[in-house]
DNA sequence: CTGAAAGCGCTAACAC
DNA sequence: GTGTTAGCGCTTTCAG
């Protein structure tokens, strides 16, 4: 059997309440006996029970996290902000992969629940109906990070997806492509729809109709976005400026290229999005969105702390600044 | 108030014994009052509390989970094979960061122990002799992943890291390199010296003196792996075959070459190690030795499963297989 | 097959 | 300042 507080408090001569008291830094105790039950807990290598503290004062100082694949360089660094800034305040995090599959979301959201989890951070790109209801029925304070929920009902924090996209591709047109070419991910999401709508927004800004061939959806990975640069070139007089919707497809865009002999940025712009660390990390380095992931993951948290203290928050849906770093990909 | 077992039996007309079998799934329950009580269960909308029986049943289906840096494409494969494996089990993991900062993993562990987990999967570069003490009067099953305590007397999943840099420091001397350079990491951990004892086994046993100027000792990032390639090209007469420790150093080593104008694999053959997906990411390709982290993640946690059943293992000490790719970064 | 009752280890009033 | 006393919601004997 474990040392419990009451094997403290019996040693110690004192109550457990004194000894809860000097646990958990309750001020109302005489210096001499903190010291003393201190001195126990410390001989007998007391350690507190966060169970039975859980059930008792029905918080359990952990928060949940659903996350579509903790193995995504994008997700994973979206996961350390996460983690940081649950440090920071003293929770811990149950991490679960969803893999974007709706039951399963829907399972884990409910399993967090039964943890007694104080919060929950979510991440997934299809929020349903579904989701929306069983988040918004929720016990305890959620965030959405970097997930759009088209109601606007949940809290979250995101960049302006299509802002952005509209500047990766204005940055296209600008430097002379006439209509660039878009690789987007195939799923459906709202995350997705707004680069698309961000991307339609600059073509049509600069008179142009967008040609449905130069729209080309891909699986989001590496392979595809090299698919997808075998595609472009088999277009007749194809255009010399691509956006594509994350940096791990651009990698393979760009490596698709030049393994058909065309030059990025000389015969071909690429740009990405996301920054990623694999954007510096090809040849040549790659020009992309900035979406900052570990902020959206750390001040997502910060977020739900402030809920799950019943702080005061101005505004409950975040959006953070983006940016677009020209690297070598593009003139 | 959230609704208890206590009100469902008092709807069922049961007692709260039996609503505990049902939901534990526990046969001895007449089917007639089974199906009652899953119904005012459903009609209820009960959910049963996770921590409440956890604190009963001394059981929280939760396991540890501390791992240096979830943002790593090395730890974060890993941290899949774990989840998956747990999810498998029915298993929570809580994820924490520790940074390999010693203090911090200390801390870390004992905050697992005191949330109860049932078992923890521990990786992390430097077990000392404190981290083997801590973990050794762990109330709880504890296996190392992808981290080597050199007691071997705590549970672990790796591969054989001395025979794999053997291995590949081989293949470059027999692809012709006399004495091929080693990229380190330049932290002390087990694992590292088993790497380096690989490299020099190689070198020895083709006849040569180990040069330490062909040792470069580098920060395990692709950009200190593009400064161990400037400081190789300053080299006089500098080997023509690089073995690096990861396969994100030796990105940087391959990219740091070719921006000094030396082609790979034509004038330097270069071999990475791990298989991390980047080696498919560049050009040229990676020669690499394959660690399977997903697997080693995985065993890890089937091996804590089997610790926490309290099944028979016969090797506590699992070395998974490795093996090496040959891809164009070498000829 | 079902119920009664005793905890699990701790917090949180409430007294004193 | 400190102690007493109820629970928190569930599992688990032990009866019957």
């Amino acid at each position: 059997m474990n040392i419990t507080i009451y094997d403290v408090a019996r040693e110690a001569n004192v109550s457990m309440a004194t000894v809860s008291r000097v646990v958990n830094g309750n001020p109302n105790v005489k210096p001499a006996t903190r010291k003393k039950v201190l001195n126990t807990i410390e001989r007998l290598g007391y350690r507190p029970n966060a169970v039975a503290r859980g059930l008792a004062s029905k918080k359990t100082t952990t928060v949940g996290v659903i996350i579509p694949d903790i193995s995504s360089i994008f997700f994973s660094e979206l996961a350390r902000g996460i983690d940081d800034i649950a440090t920071m305040y003293k929770y811990n995090i149950i991490l679960s992969n969803s893999d974007q599959n709706k039951d399963k979301e829907l399972r884990l959201i409910n399993t967090m629940f039964e943890k007694q989890v104080d919060g929950l951070v979510y991440m997934g790109a299809n929020i349903s109906e579904e989701h929306v209801q069983q988040l918004k029925t929720s016990p305890v304070p959620v965030a959405l990070a970097a997930t759009i929920d088209s109601s606007e009902t949940i809290p979250s924090v995101n960049i302006d997806y299509e802002q952005a996209a509209y500047e990766a591709t204005s940055l296209l047109i600008e430097n002379g492509t006439k209509h660039p070419i878009y690789v987007s991910g195939q799923e459906t999401s709202a995350v997705n729809e707004k680069k698309y709508a961000g991307y339609v927004k600059a073509i049509k800004e600069s008179n142009k109709e967008v040609n449905e061939d130069y729209i080309i959806s891909a699986e989001f990975s590496y392979e595809s976005g090299i698919e997808a640069a075998n595609q472009i070139i088999n277009i007749k007089d194809y255009p010399t400026g691509i956006f594509v919707a994350t940096d791990e497809m651009a990698l393979g865009v760009i490596h698709g290229l030049q393994d058909n002999g065309v030059n990025v940025p000389e015969d071909v712009e690429v740009v990405g999005f996301d920054n990623t660390r694999l954007a510096t990390m090809v040849r040549p380095t790659l020009s992309t969105v900035v979406q900052p992931m570990y902020d959206i993951g750390a001040v997502a948290m910060r977020l739900l702390t402030k809920f799950m203290n019943k702080e005061n928050v101005e505004e409950q849906n975040v959006v953070l600044p983006h940016q677009i770093v020209k690297r070598n990909s593009t003139k």
